[in-house]
DNA sequence: GCCGAACCGTAACGTTCGTTACGGTTGTTT
DNA sequence: AAACAACCGTAACGAACGTTACGGTTCGGC
């Protein structure tokens, strides 16, 4: 391979995982006040060994949005053939698993401090977008499409099909949690959601009769 | 009235606007690192004055936030006999708004600071929905539920119907922006979403014959 | 013209926190 | 057992920043 070096992805042993979990719990727990003192002392390991093994703070912020998209990773798409049932079921899971995720203590307070410094030459809220709003997409968009050629669905570009029921999924939800509303979201309501959502989309982009087009 | 003190809101001379301003400037260039020096410094004023005109740094910003919002209302919605045509339009116009608001540098900052101090006790994260989210809400869901008596919609819960066609309209450019991604946003861009949300929205919630019910 | 209030620019103080350095301890290798 | 590396706990340094204090300037009122 000519390429150049691969982006260096270090291996991770078991005590710095408990260092990673140990920040994400101080992140959950105490927001953005996250110091390295506050870190060393949870995890119970010194200031020098974060400092050898994460180089900087922001390192250690780099390797624990990783370490924690690592963690969320949802089965793959099997190639089944697909009918209407097994569709819906599959859109359902997707939604359900994505409002279960951004409803998570840890992925909001991940999100906060992702947030809290992008504009700045920091590019966390890269990491966090590539692993989570553009993960989903690379993932979804192969069952849409799959659906389409099984002539269930009917639209033309997979990524606004995908847009729009992101948008049906996520609502005014996500950026509410954000700004620190809690909404009440049960486990039943988060189900609710769900399926309201992909029985929204079908009406939009199912391609049975009765199923309208909604763009000129 | 036997109720507490109003919520004591102080009025703004045109000098500490000028004030606000510098602090909305500072915060879309500088990002998050927001220091009274930068302030004081770009507003051509002494710190002295900064604490005595908002009391300390949260004061400041609750007064850049409450600012912010007071500058940006939109025209209250007349109750005029809506016909087909003018629920369209007032819907389409809405939806072009919210867009150009939501990704303007300066909500943009706005958002990130408030996101980035929410789960302290702080409240800016309130101030922020109280003035964005939920005043769209309750301006529109009077649009809605008219549309609704003109027969030209149908649901169950306004709110509901809201939340719908926030997400039709917002989808995932809100997070993405506040992450730091930067998807094309022209102006014809906004429109057309705003036209295909809008159409997206009548096809879910409109009661002539062929648009269909979602829900079950 | 004089007085006091408001304000500007800057210096100074104290705290927090990122970063580094050091002594002591544990576990491994020879 | 001795040597060595890795690591823990803590202390120390330095910079950034919120907050306060002070001298000089402007401006409206008598």
């Amino acid at each position: 391979m000519t390429a150049a070096a691969a982006p260096a992805e270090p291996e991770i042993s078991a005590r710095q995982a408990e260092v990673l979990d140990a920040v994400l719990r101080q992140l959950v727990t105490d927001g953005n006040s996250l110091t390295m003192s506050a870190v060393a002392r949870r995890a119970s390991c010194s200031k020098e060994t974060l400092y050898k093994w994460f180089g900087d703070r922001d390192g250690l912020l780099n390797a624990t949005v990783k370490y924690q998209a690592a963690r969320v990773h949802v089965a793959a798409v099997g190639p089944d053939p697909l009918d209407r049932a097994a569709l819906t079921a599959r859109l359902e899971s997707f939604a359900l698993n994505w409002l279960t995720v951004i409803s998570s203590e840890t992925s909001l307070a991940l999100n906060r401090v992702a947030i809290g410094q992008a504009g700045s030459d920091r590019s966390l809220g890269a990491i966090v977008l590539a692993n989570g709003r553009f993960a989903l997409g690379s993932r979804m968009k192969p069952v849409l499409e799959a659906g389409r050629k099984a002539g269930l669905l009917a639209f033309e570009e997979a990524e606004e099909a995908f847009r729009t029921l992101f948008g049906l999924v996520a609502r005014d939800v996500q950026i509410r949690l954000l700004l620190g509303d809690s909404p009440d979201l049960d486990p039943d309501r988060i189900r609710a959601d769900a399926t309201r959502a992909v029985a929204q989309f079908f009406a939009l982009y199912g391609a049975q009769p009765g199923g309208g087009k909604a763009a000129p």
